[in-house]
DNA sequence: TTCAGGCAGTGACTTTAGTCACAGTAAACA
DNA sequence: TGTTTACTGTGACTAAAGTCACTGCCTGAA
């Protein structure tokens, strides 16, 4: 089995061959909603493949990003709620086609105990989930619209790694809980600035950006 | 030692113990900062008395509250952070007179595998304030400023007790991470509204609240 | 008792963001 | 190929929030 040795840096022997043992590969693509508000919370996921978008909605269908999951990370949110069996608060949908390693919710509690290694994975990725939590707080409370566009538009950059970035305005506007017209303009000024080329439902990213 | 009484609902015998040994008690006055943004985490906090206010800041001085951390409760930042000895993300200052129980950080580690009890109450620590993040998130991302008032002037009337706040606009403003005369104004509207009264550094809140 | 400093109220204005309406254009597909 | 649909661009307007400037008032220190 190839797959566990993505995280043989991470984790110790044993707890390699568990995850052997125990943990199911899913395979799922681009788009699909792994998780959704209000589920409960079956598994764990061990990004192995692609990026989850985490998203968080209001009752009346506006949308804000959140963060990403990429390749050999996995969700803080499915850690805890796991642990007490809660309802998700966000939504987890595959930005790529997307493989991951399932991990029965069961054995959290036993691995946190047994497995130092696990123990530090676990509460790393809780640490850098609360950093980008903050980080989606700074930039709602203290920037401006076109500076979050323009952190949102490097991030996604960076995701895919590639200056071509495949959105129509109206996914961006619902990504960062705007509207279509307003992020128009915004990027037609970039556009002008010499920051960035528009096409239709793509977006080049200039050296200048 | 009657302080650790307190948890004794919420830890084992052994661990309220190992608490009685390792904590020391710690009193601060109001006002007094715990722990500021960039300073590494040296303890962690089991507050006995009193409450924490978490804020957020910009580099330019402006500031965010982001929660508070009750009585019986703790900071899920700091556990995180101090597993690996990184600098703190958020300032913590007392809301009131506090009194807490410092609990060295090299014991965590430890704790979390030998003791269920600990372990569930990090957890449950972590996924509460992982939640109130979502929801400093929500209100920024999705409500308008005379909502968020609203919601803030609750929770603080809520966190002390009390109908009666006292705050000047000034800190409310700065609170909200706004300014000034658009909360007077807001207020303004609210005492209109008959929702509240307003005097100088103070805000009765009314039943129509 | 006075007076300086902090606090609150408000008018007038600017900036930022959101909304409405409509036009033009590219892509999809029948 | 022609038609439909989704995407983009933009003017005109409204709403929300922030800023500036000034006034008056309460209160605590001298």
């Amino acid at each position: 089995m190839e797959i566990a040795e993505k995280f043989k840096n991470v984790f110790e022997p044993e707890l390699l061959n568990e995850i052997k043992a125990k943990a199911k590969l899913v395979q799922v693509k681009e788009g699909d909603i792994i998780l959704d508000i209000g589920q409960t919370v079956k598994i764990i996921p061990l990004l192995i493949k692609g990026i989850l978008k985490i998203t968080r909605a209001d009752d009346y269908g506006k949308e804000l990003l959140l963060y990403y999951v990429h390749s050999n990370e996995s969700c803080a949110m499915t850690f805890t709620c796991c642990m007490q069996q809660y309802p998700s608060e966000i939504k987890a949908t595959a930005e790529s086609d997307v493989e991951f390693l399932a991990i029965p919710i069961g054995v959290m509690d036993e691995w946190l105990a047994k497995y130092p290694t696990w123990k530090s994975f676990v509460m790393r990725t809780i640490r850098n989930r609360f950093n980008e939590l903050l980080g989606t707080i700074d930039q709602l409370a203290f920037q401006k619209l076109d500076e979050r566009l323009v952190t949102y538009l490097k991030e996604k950059s960076k995701a895919t790694g590639s200056a071509l970035i495949n959105l129509s305005h109206e996914e961006i506007a619902r990504e960062l809980a705007s509207s279509r017209e307003v992020i128009s303009r915004l990027l037609k000024k970039l556009e002008n600035d010499n920051k960035l080329l528009l096409y239709r439902n793509q977006i080049k990213l200039l050296q200048a950006f």
